[in-house]
DNA sequence: GCGCACATGACAACGGTTCTCATGTCGTTT
DNA sequence: AAACGACATGAGAACCGTTGTCATGTGCGC
């Protein structure tokens, strides 16, 4: 962890639902995080910094900004599902450290247009796909 | 589910580690699955057939195949972990049915390259990438 | 055949996530 | 401004896949 902790509670991001101080506190946290977030840890975060949030209300909102597209979700090795928020509404795909959980937007274009051809080629139907790369960063690399 | 339940014990199969007859059960029903399978479904299906076997050996077999790269490894949306047989002994990637869990092999060298170059071009050391599509196989479209 | 390291299995423990439900509060309506 | 109803919250329990524990069992090299 390497930013800022609690960050202010966003002024004109459209939030989820209701307008309620606990999901400012949590949209303003995972925004003001560069890196990929458990719930738990973002509640640990929140916590520390004063901040009382439910858990229960933390995984409620991950969740449902999820869905509306507003944060990637990715799983780390041990299944446990880390979230990002994401400013622009499209697909995107991370490498991500597996040391500091830094996340690096990558070019996935190539991806998207291979799960497409495999999707046509196949006679499946509704074909999703999830890339997740993983590797140790320039800067955890130096660290050892 | 549409193969046979018991497959035969594996004659000619090489077991890891003590040859048990745990493990040539657990691996029989594995090899006998042309479906991703989790540690709970095929202990079921186990015990369904008859076959007395711990879910903790189960499990430790499974891990064990996945470990030694005789198995590939997938999670679920829900995150738990299926196994399929991998008679061959290079890094696969399939498209999976949402519906039965067929699963079927794709080319996947393209994403291969692309994940290497992506390692190159970033910095990052020791990158692997999982990449799992998913959708509705035409078996089970057209059961709706 | 002996012995021991490894394997097994019943069960408890664990960790992440979701559910429950009583209470609180946003925001709209009068 | 007051009231109301639907939605949000939070503490804790429940859930579920997985892993650990440990006493007992057994494959296999000697």
């Amino acid at each position: 962890m390497r930013e800022d902790q609690a960050a202010p509670p966003p002024a004109d991001v459209e939030l989820i639902g209701r307008r309620t101080p606990q999901r400012s506190t949590v949209l303003g946290a995972l925004i003001g995080s560069a890196e990929f977030l458990s719930a738990q840890a973002l509640h640990l975060r929140l916590l520390a910094a004063g901040e009382h949030v439910g858990l229960s209300t933390v995984y409620r909102t991950l969740t449902a900004l999820a869905e509306a597209g507003r944060a990637d979700v990715v799983r780390d090795p041990g299944g446990e599902r880390l979230f990002r928020y994401r400013p622009s509404p499209q697909h995107r795909h991370y490498l991500l450290c597996r040391v500091c959980g830094t996340g690096l937007p990558v070019d996935s274009s190539l991806v998207g247009s291979w799960a497409a051809g495999i999707s046509a080629s196949s006679g499946f139907a509704d074909v999703q796909h999830t890339v997740e790369l993983t590797g140790t960063c320039p800067d955890c690399l130096r660290e050892q």
